[in-house]
DNA sequence: ACCTGAACACCGTTCAAGT
DNA sequence: ACCTGAACACCGTTCAAGT
């Protein structure tokens, strides 16, 4: 019984989380599961596609039941969600944000917001927008935060981590706007 | 006379601009400098040094003199100069945000983002989040944005393009959070 | 000071051949 | 179907030697 894809992608993560992203090669996985390089390429058309299917797993294994019965607490929980599971694995963040720039993997993420922010009141363009705002958000604080957090880890405490407090004030800052639209 | 550091990066901008990132490597641009590859290392201690070093001019070249006196309208004037220095010039958006991601470079529009929200009279703390908040917004679309239009040449129209005007509309949802606070 | 030439230690990917 | 072995066309970086 040999390998099968999901062995590869799961080898792949437990490669990234310990060595992080620049040691993830295509040689180094394929010597890790004891095979040689061109072996993987049965599982897996290239390593761009590997890394998409890496992103996907990083974020189903970060998925949870949701509480949040309010469209704008669906919303914090959802940013939550998606930022929780970025930061569980190493590298997570900047795996995931590139994934989602060249549009692989399926972006589950955003069509639940989407429909919070839907059942919010919010009219179709504004409900768009504030999706995509969202996303950035969570992007861009969860890249920081994990840089800051490596940065600490390596002795060089550069600069400001941040925190979940800052993560949630920012989202905030957009509900706030985002309430001032509803209720004029 | 030889070649010096303003020429390497000079140079390097062009190669990137005509063709990409990824064939912006350092044999590349040895070559395209009529140089052996170890040569540059005269000028630039690493390939990372030397991408910083690119990003600082990107944005350097996209500076304009500030006409907005209001503290929301110089926001919006800074946000749109750093987005529009980033999309002048091919996969400026990533060496941009990468750069700031690592911490290289100069934050030089970080710190008259954080001066034109402070005569806003927001509280400190307050500042210091939008600023953080601002910046993501615009790393997240300009990014967004580029590999969109990047596509659109490429021939596959995959998704929605957003525009500038998103770009100012997702600005202006947060400056709607901030003015709710600045006078509630 | 600036550059050459050669080397070191790697990459991703392809492909004929084996089982 | 899955894997090996070998190759192709590259990388970033270092370093002795030249001018």
């Amino acid at each position: 019984m040999r390998y099968h894809r999901a062995d590869i992608v799961d080898r792949a993560l437990a490669v990234l989380d310990e060595y992080g992203l620049e040691s993830l090669t295509m040689r180094r996985l394929a010597s890790e599961l004891g095979v040689q390089p061109s072996a993987l390429y049965h599982h897996v058309p290239n390593k761009q596609t590997l890394l998409a299917a890496i992103a996907d797993e990083i974020l189903r294994r970060g998925r949870r039941p949701h509480r949040a019965t309010e469209w704008d607490g669906r919303v914090v929980e959802l940013c939550g969600q998606l930022r929780d599971a970025m930061l569980a694995y190493r590298d997570g963040a900047e795996v995931v944000a590139t994934a989602h720039t060249f549009g692989l993997g399926r972006d589950d993420t955003a069509d639940r917001l989407r429909d919070a922010l839907h059942d919010g009141g919010l009219p179709p363009d504004l409900v768009d927008l504030a999706t995509r705002t969202f996303l950035h958000l969570v992007f861009g604080h969860a890249t920081e935060e994990q840089t800051a957090l490596q940065a600490a880890s390596a002795g060089a405490i550069d600069r400001d981590p941040g925190g979940p407090d800052d993560f949630d004030r920012s989202l905030e800052l957009v509900l706030d706007g985002l309430r001032a639209r509803t209720h004029p």
